[in-house]
DNA sequence: CACTCTCTGTGGATGCCATCGACCTGAGCC
DNA sequence: GGCTCAGGTCGATGGCATCCACAGAGAGTG
């Protein structure tokens, strides 16, 4: 991880999309050789995949909320994390410090959808409570922090 | 948006660097129709870019923490949010229903970056109160749930 | 110091892909 | 019927991805 690398990072953090030809004229090498350095990225788990950044409310996705869970005192948590796992609406799970063990972020297309996904969770097993904060607009979201120490 | 445009915006959900000649074969569509697709799926605001996703420790950001904010009464949520927006820690920002006015996901380096995140989000002009909680793990992150109504 | 091995480059060749333009076809409408 | 438009296909062309052979820098070693 040179500070070429980090230009490669950086730039296909901002977009995906672009030609090993084209970042190979943004850092200066030539276009096998950025091939060779975003592979080994890659392989090495830096670069985890490439994903298109889709508006949620264009595919029917439109209410975002985070949920906190409280576990049972005696609750097996990698179970939990398997219950938590298969539903699909829990687009990201943190393990918290705090009461709350687990912190969601969750999307659903309607109230009412959200509200069987509650009911859901509050019966899974270990779940002793949820708390549930709707967020009313997302001002921004996975925002791509340009890399640390050698920007530029 | 029809099915082929789900199934477009699913597969470029998956990987973003996928040719247009991959995605016309999976689809059943010629490369030129698959570009013109996309292009206006781009352009009409469904598909805001292609992001590479990169594993924050490999890029120094290691810590992430969710910071819920309560605003002063009387504060102007605007310029709050201009405030916040300046702060390249802040990844996301959520304007929620409940007390906390804001929810953020911040990713730092350190706690000690961490720590002057919070000092500086107490002494921005409209924030009452902070509270902060750390994420210990991330089980999982931005995962891509299926398109709803024609899955496959 | 010279030898060698490895790592990371470059440059050239080749076949696939992006992209443009010309043309086709079916739906909706006068 | 005949217009028009949206959205397709096909073919051509230039650029790109990708493979290969080879070159130079640095580290370790006799």
């Amino acid at each position: 991880m040179d500070a070429i690398d980090l230009s490669l990072v950086d730039l296909l953090r901002g977009n995906a999309r672009l030609s090993y030809a084209e970042l190979a004229r943004q850092v200066g090498l030539s276009a096998p050789a950025v091939h060779e350095r975003v592979g080994k990225l890659e392989s090495s788990g830096v670069v985890r995949g490439y994903r298109a950044d889709v508006a949620p409310e264009s595919i029917g996705l439109g209410v975002t909320a985070l949920i906190g869970i409280v576990e049972d005192s005696g609750a097996d948590t990698d179970d939990m994390l398997e219950s938590l796992r298969v539903l699909p609406e829990i687009e990201s799970c943190y393990f918290m410090a705090g009461v709350e063990s687990f912190l969601l972020k969750a999307r659903v297309g309607t109230i009412a959808e959200l509200e069987q996904l509650i009911v859901r969770l509050n019966r899974t097993p270990g779940v002793a409570s949820t708390r549930t904060a709707i967020a009313l607009s997302t001002k921004w979201e996975n925002r791509p922090q340009p890399v640390g120490p050698p920007a530029a």
